[in-house]
DNA sequence: AACTTAAATCAACCAAACTTGATGGATTGG
DNA sequence: CCAATCCATCAAGTTTGGTTGATTTAAGTT
């Protein structure tokens, strides 16, 4: 993954009421509906945070009748994990004492 | 790891030049003066960044004489991996399908 | 067709983050 | 002791991000 993807999904990660979101969708897909009411936030607040979510390829999306269903990306947020991983793993170098 | 820890970092990891810091300290320890130098930045610029990635956890920091050394912090980096990939893992859940 | 509900978008506002140039403390060298 | 270097911090200005309430689009209802 580019380090310019991962900056951009690294600041979708950098809000409270976002991970809050991401939480409740590790529980399963939700419609906007039920999760206003379940993160007792307003609707264009909720609908704002989740475009960032979605833009960051984080989350995805589903429209069924007039209700729309998101979910998390699990790809996604295992190549996150895997870029940190290689950045840490790149302390391992003999060249130069890291840590 | 807690969720606010993990908000936390990711915001330190939102930034283009932070993350070029990142992967310039994955070579190895740097101090300030060496690290302005190779990354073209003014010195008050990267004092600011680094303190940001600093007060996150994600460096270390030594002084020797008149200079200051930074250096990565792997165990902050693992931490973050690790809460990442519990998120993902939370999704394998039968109870709803995620993704 | 008129009404309701779900959700996205917009404009205006406030707060937080970043940049810049200047200042000051600490250390080394002459 | 004086000058120079390294670095952190500060204040001021700019930019970006989040919140709020209103509007808009689209789907379903009666």
């Amino acid at each position: 993954m580019a380090a310019e993807q991962a900056r951009a999904r690294f600041k979708a990660l950098a809000d409270p009421l976002r991970l809050q979101i991401l939480e409740s969708l590790a529980e399963g897909e939700r419609c906007v509906c039920d999760l206003t009411a379940d993160l007792g936030l307003s609707q264009s607040k909720l609908s704002f945070h989740l475009r960032v979510l979605r833009e960051a390829g984080l989350l995805a999306q589903r429209s069924s009748g007039r209700w729309v269903y998101y979910s998390l990306q699990p790809e996604a947020i295992e190549q996150l994990s895997a870029w940190l991983l290689q950045l840490r793993q790149r302390c391992n170098r003999p060249a130069q004492p890291c840590g």
